[in-house]
DNA sequence: AGTCAATGGTCTGGTTCTGGGCCATTGCCG
DNA sequence: CGGCAATGGCCCAGAACCAGACCATTGACT
């Protein structure tokens, strides 16, 4: 086995406060929880959610602003606006990710089996309110009305829902954390007409479980659905 | 539902990294991965683990000598030395804490539960290497010897085991992190023999499961065990 | 047109953390 | 006994980060 403290002894800051913010922004753009257009929170209020200090944010967004990411207007109603599209998928660039990732990829695919067939057994065994049953609702409605264009963007803001209605805290960051370990790779699958539908089917399967608080059914249509992605991905590996 | 960004826009870092080192050593020592008398890795070899610098570190490390928990020696075979024993369990401190923690107590346990159960299903559906069953086996005949004293330290480490051998790296990680969350709590608990005996039936059976690939088996084992002490924890809730 | 509240822009002093170099101590080993 | 290697002890210059104050801009509302 490892040596002393193998899990304990990790690092206990991630890095470097600016560019870690870069990222969860970033992130939080690509995980589809900001779509093209929208605004970020006030600077002050950002800063105080992410721990850190306003100047620090402010070079984030700096950053971000001059890689064309997010655009700035001041006065009142203004704010950091969105100005980030999705790349097209390209599947040369999916093999390279892939290939990037290395063992990392099997641990992250075990990682989010868990978290997410977890979080669905959870949300269908505690009774959802009737406000959380109509977020979840709303949520896949929006990803079936959903054109190629949103669909990945509103697919992971799915799933990311159903971690949140759970009410676990730590389980929708968890969640969240693994979402944005995958998202690239995620997000250089070719979205086909014919894989959204065989999704939709299985999104259906899994809200119908969770609202039928069918807790055995909503992992295993949750399993199922995340079986199909990472048999994809680990294809590549191969 | 929340507001925007919910998950994702949690703090970057988490406080001091000075405090938070200190905490992250002392857990350690408190899941039983360091007994009294250990001793840990060489300051420079835990400074890049914790991805702090030494400095940081020794101010941790001065600040638990002073409280005692640790002494240092100098010189070659010198080294920093756990000198911590656990407290002795009381009800009353446990009473206190659980109020203490609040509603953070639920999500507390909802991690657990999802990240426990997923490993031991993991463990169980991954063949185990010959080493990974002898670890196994070794650390689950090592809490049945043990004694009153060390018996919570060692049901800790045989818990991380299990998250150990799945393989992933962020398992073990986030299962070390949820038992780090609850264990003031759990070793409050008084050890008594018939839960001893209890416990101690229920990890062979997890254990039985997990090396014989029964999937199903080892997530029920492991349930029916977390269901327990979060009853018990619960308990003291209301 | 004027007001005002919400927002980004800027500055400054202070704290924490880093990275690295160098010294001191200890006990094994030749 | 003397060398040596592993370990903790100490120090410093600079970078990163923070907390808070204050300024500038903007557009809706009256």
């Amino acid at each position: 086995m490892d040596w002393q403290g193998g899990a304990i002894f990790r690092p206990v800051r991630t890095g470097n406060a600016f560019e870690e913010t870069v990222q969860r922004i970033l992130e939080a753009v690509k995980l589809g929880v900001f779509g093209y257009g929208d605004r970020l929170p006030p600077e002050r209020e950002l800063a105080l959610r992410l721990g850190i200090s306003r100047e620090t944010l402010r070079e984030a967004l700096r950053s971000l602003q001059a890689a064309g990411c997010v655009q700035v207007r001041r006065g009142r109603y203004g704010g950091t606006f969105v100005t980030y599209r999705l790349p097209p998928p390209d599947l040369g660039e999916l093999r390279r990710a892939v290939r990037d990732m290395g063992a990392e990829l099997e641990d992250a695919l075990t990682y989010r089996l868990v978290l997410e067939t977890g979080a669905a057994e959870q949300a269908a065994r505690r009774g959802l309110t009737e406000q959380q049953c109509g977020y979840l609702r709303v949520r896949l409605a929006e990803l079936e009305t959903a054109g190629p264009d949103d669909y990945r963007r509103l697919d992971s803001r799915f799933h990311l829902a159903i971690a949140e209605v759970t009410g676990s805290h730590s389980l929708a960051a968890g969640v969240a954390e693994s979402r944005m370990r995958l998202n690239d790779l995620l997000n250089a699958i070719p979205v086909l007409d014919r894989n959204i539908e065989h999704s939709s089917h299985q999104h259906r399967a899994m809200v119908e479980a969770i609202l039928a608080g069918d807790v055995a059914g909503a992992r295993r249509a949750t399993e199922e659905h995340l079986a199909g992605t990472a048999a994809l991905l680990r294809g590549f590996l191969g």
